[in-house]
DNA sequence: CGGCGGCTTGAAAGGCATCAACATAAGTGG
DNA sequence: CCACTTATGTTGATGCCTTTCAAGCCGCCG
C-alpha cells in the first residue's frame, strides 16, 4: 500500500470569503499563483481581486458563451474547462489546478468559448479583466510580464495525437506531478479527475485509461489505489 | 479535373528585397498580417521591419534553442514549426500561412523552443521582439490588442486525439481554408505541405492521409489532384 | 530521359474502442 | 449510521480502424 502525504489538489473548503483577507494559509497558495507579482504588491483591500468564489464539486464557474468578464485565478481545488460536441459527448480542453489561470481564452471573442466547472470544492479568485489591465498598464514590468505568461501557454498540446495510449497517460501523469510540484520532489499525489475525464482529455476510452494504469500498476512504474497515485519510477514514465 | 484559381500559399518569391518597400502588390497580402494594425500605422522606412527575408524551399528561419530575438510574419509561402522527439522523428506543431505570425512559442523561455522551415518558397517580415513591444507599449489600444491576439491562439489543439482519422484531415482541411481565406469563399487551394507532414501534425501515417483523400475523392466530398484541392462538400465535411 | 522523392495501394498485424458484466466507491434518505 | 441507490472503476471478449511493411506508381528536377 502507499501513502499519501500531501493532497495539495483536494483542498477541501472550511470557510467560504467574501473578501480578500489573505491569511498565512493563503500566503503559502499565494505563493505559486500566476498573479501573484501583481496581487502582493497591490495593498491590503485592494480591489484587484473582488471576491473569493467557493464552488462546490460539479459546480460550474461559468459556462460557454457566457459575456467574458473575469480572469480566475485556481486557489485551492481543480477546474476543468470543456465543450459538448455535436453529439452531446463531452470534450475536455484543460485541467487547472491551484495558482493557474482559467478565462484567457475568452480575451479574444469576448466570450467564454467553453464551460468550467469545479471538479472537487474549489475556491477561486476572480480577477475582473478591465482591472487586471488597469493594473498592468499601471507599470511598466508587469506589460512584458503579463505577455510573457500568456505566451507560455501555447499549443503544444496537440502532439498527443501521434502518441499510443501509455505514452499518453505517462506523460498526463508527468506533466500533473510537474504542474502540482513545483521543486518536483514529490511524485504523490490525488488524481482530482475522473477516468473519463481523463479519457476524454487524452482521447482514450475510460477503460484503456483503467486498463493502461492497471498496467502501469503490474510493472511498478506507479502505484496507484483509486484516486491516490504514486509516480515510482518517472524516468520510464517519460522513456515511453 | 479541377482548375485552381487561387494559389495564395504558393507565393514564388520573384524578387528579393533587404529593405521594406511597400508595393501595391504587398499592400494586399499585408492587409491579411495580423501586425498591419502597428505596421500600417508605423512610418515609412521605419525601423518597425527591419528586412523581409526570402527562403527557398526547406531553408530554415531558427532553429530550436537559438536564443530568442524576433517574431516573424509570414508575406507570402508557408512554413511549419517542429521538433524532433527520442527517436529522431518529426513531430510537426503548426503550419503558418500568409499574415500569420509564429516566434511567440519563445517569448517565455527567450529560446525557440522549435524549428521553423520553409515549406514552399517564403517570404517573411522579421519583427524584433523588443522593437515590437516598444511600438506596443506606445499605444495603450495596441497593448490590449496584442494581448488579445495572443491569447487567441490558445490550447484548441488537442481535441483531435479523440478523432478518427477522416474528422481530422476533415477538420484540417476546414481550417486551411478558412485560414487561407477571409471571405470564406473559396475552396480551391494548393496544399503547400507533403501527406507525411499532415501525418505528422494529425498524429496519422502518411499511408492514412493519403487512403483518407482517396476516399474523400471517391464520395465526392472534395477534388485533389496531388496537391491541388478542391473542397466540394464542405458540410458534409463539417459533419464528420 | 533517368533517378529520386513523394504518393498510392494492398495485405497483414496490432492497438484501441465497444459492448457487456461485475466490483467498488460515493452519495442519499430513512 | 446503515441500507439502498447511483456513479465510478475494473476486467474480459470481440471487432474495427489504423499502423506497419511492402511494392509499385507518379511527378519533378537535374
Amino acid at each position: 500500500m502507499i501513502r499519501v502525504h500531501k493532497f495539495i489538489v483536494q483542498g477541501v473548503i472550511t470557510k467560504k470569503m467574501n473578501k480578500v483577507s489573505r491569511s498565512t494559509q493563503d500566503q503559502q497558495t499565494c505563493d505559486r499563483c500566476k498573479l501573484n507579482f501583481i496581487c502582493s504588491e497591490a495593498s491590503r483591500g485592494s480591489p484587484f481581486v473582488i471576491r473569493q468564489h467557493g464552488l462546490k464539486r460539479k459546480e460550474r464557474l461559468f459556462s460557454s458563451n457566457d459575456a467574458f468578464t473575469s480572469i480566475y485565478a485556481i486557489h485551492s481545488g481543480a477546474m476543468k474547462t470543456f465543450h459538448l460536441d455535436f453529439s452531446g459527448q463531452e470534450r475536455i480542453h484543460q485541467f487547472y489546478l491551484p495558482g493557474e489561470l482559467l478565462g484567457f481564452e475568452a480575451v479574444y471573442s469576448n466570450y467564454y468559448p467553453l464551460s468550467a466547472v469545479a471538479m472537487v470544492n474549489t475556491s477561486v479568485c476572480q480577477v475582473p479583466y478591465e482591472r487586471l489591465l488597469q493594473f498592468v498598464f499601471s507599470r511598466p514590468e508587469w506589460h512584458r510580464r503579463i505577455i510573457s505568461m500568456i505566451s507560455q501557454r501555447f499549443n503544444f498540446g496537440q502532439y498527443i495525437a501521434s502518441l499510443t495510449a501509455e505514452q499518453r497517460i505517462a506523460a498526463f501523469l508527468v506533466e500533473m506531478s510537474r504542474r502540482l510540484f513545483v521543486d518536483g520532489e514529490s511524485v504523490e499525489f490525488e488524481l482530482v479527475m475522473s477516468r473519463q475525464d481523463i479519457g476524454y482529455y487524452l482521447g482514450l476510452a475510460t477503460e484503456t485509461v483503467s486498463r493502461v494504469f492497471t498496467r502501469f500498476k503490474q510493472t511498478n512504474f506507479i502505484a496507484i489505489n483509486n484516486k491516490k497515485i504514486a509516480l515510482i519510477e518517472m524516468d520510464k514514465l517519460q522513456g515511453l
